[in-house]
Parts: C-alpha cells; structure tokens; sequence
DNA sequence: TACTAGATCGGCT
DNA sequence: GCCGATCTAGTAG
C-alpha cells in the first residue's frame, strides 16, 4: 500500500527541463486528482512527448490555436483537449512561453480510491479482472477515471487540484524507449517511453 | 485474436 | 468537408 504523505509534490524546477527528458522522468511519479478532497492516484507508466519543433504530430506543429494555446504557456501546466469529439487527453506543458511542447501521459498503474476511479469509467465500485486492467491503460481512460476533462485545461501542477508526487524506491525500473502510438506524421520519432513489464501500459 | 465501424466535436490541410 | 495524440462493441475466423 502506497502512502501518499511520505511522498513529496514535485515543484517547478521538476517540469523545466527538456520534452523528451521530462517524458521519461515522469515514469514512476504518481499523479494525483484531487476532488473535494477525495484523493485518486495512479503510478504513470506510459508517456510520449510532442515537441515544439520538426514534429508533425504535436498539436503545436501549426502554430496557437484556441485548443492549443495552453501548450504555447510556460511549462508546469495541464493541457487537456478533446479528441474524436467524445474522449479527453491530459498532457503536461514543457518549455518556455511560446514553445508549445508537451508530455502526453498515455497510461497510469492505479494506486488509491480505486472505486471511485472505476465508478467514474463503468459506472460501477465493482471490477472484473478485465476492467482492472481496462481502468487506465489509455491516455483517454485514464482521464475518464480521474474525471479530467476541459474544466482542467490550463490547471497549475503545483496548486491542490492536480498534481504529481515524487517517488522514491523505483531506481530498478527498466525503461522502453521506442516510437509513438496513433499518429500518421512523424511516425518515425522515438518519443514514447513507458516501463517495461508493466500491465497498465497500453501496448507492447 | 483481428479487424471494422461508429461515436461526435472543433480546427484546419 | 475532412480528419484526428481514442475507445468500445460487434462480427468473423
């Protein structure tokens, strides 16, 4: 059992740092959605980066845009957009001011309120051992569990609303590192990262 | 297991 | 009009 208070929120210093670098050290920190103090969390295990340049499949790759333009703000923020019309992905911003690059978090390993994370996707306290698995292996099931969605587009990681804690005891992860999934441009970029072995990862 | 269609919205090419 | 950083339910094998 994870203890949520002997971990600390990571701070500004944590998200200033390279898209690629931040994508790969997020793996392992823990993501937590707090509602009305009812806290649900869940491990990232999965991540991809979009970068601000030479990318074709970021959001950002044609310039601001009323979807996009939480990317283009300074990193430390949540960028949620909607896709397909019907599901949400959560991204956290990287980069100075007018960059517009972010970590999509593809997939978490749940870690508390565990119900109420099912409840949210089925509509139900109860899993089958299907539905465990099928909780948050997806960057839009994940967001579904957490019940984010664009009230949280532009949400600060260091307030009390949506955040991430640090993790300790996780230096024995093994790290994949190989090409991003459900993209038709520049396919080629090695920019998903997730952690090897792990259940809740989306695909191998 | 493997493919397919349908859901449904906003921002472009 | 077209298409997407997705998911689910359905059918076929």
């Amino acid at each position: 059992m994870v203890d949520l208070s002997k971990h600390i929120k990571l701070t500004s210093n944590f998200y200033k740092r390279k898209t690629e670098l931040l994508a790969k050290d997020l793996l392992g920190k823990i993501l937590v959605r707090n509602i009305s103090n009812k806290l649900l969390a869940g491990r990232i295990v999965e991540t991809e980066a979009y970068l601000s340049n030479n990318d074709e499949a970021s959001h950002s790759f044609r310039g601001k845009s009323n979807r996009n333009k939480v990317m283009f703000n300074s990193f430390g923020l949540l960028y949620v957009y909607q896709i397909y019309g019907i599901h949400f992905c959560c991204n956290v911003v990287t980069g100075n001011v007018d960059e517009g690059s972010a970590v999509l978090i593809r997939a978490i390993d749940p870690i508390k309120n565990i119900e109420t994370m099912s409840l949210n996707r089925f509509g139900e306290t109860t899993l089958s051992h299907k539905n465990l698995v099928n909780l948050t292996n997806g960057p839009a099931k994940l967001c579904q569990a957490l019940a984010i969605n664009l009230n949280e587009n532009g949400t600060n990681l260091l307030g009390d609303e949506i955040y991430i804690l640090d993790s300790h005891n996780i230096s024995n992860i093994k790290i994949v590192q190989t090409t991003r999934i459900g993209i038709t441009k520049s396919k080629e970029l090695r920019l998903r990262f997730y952690i090897k072995d792990n259940s809740f990862v989306s695909k191998k």
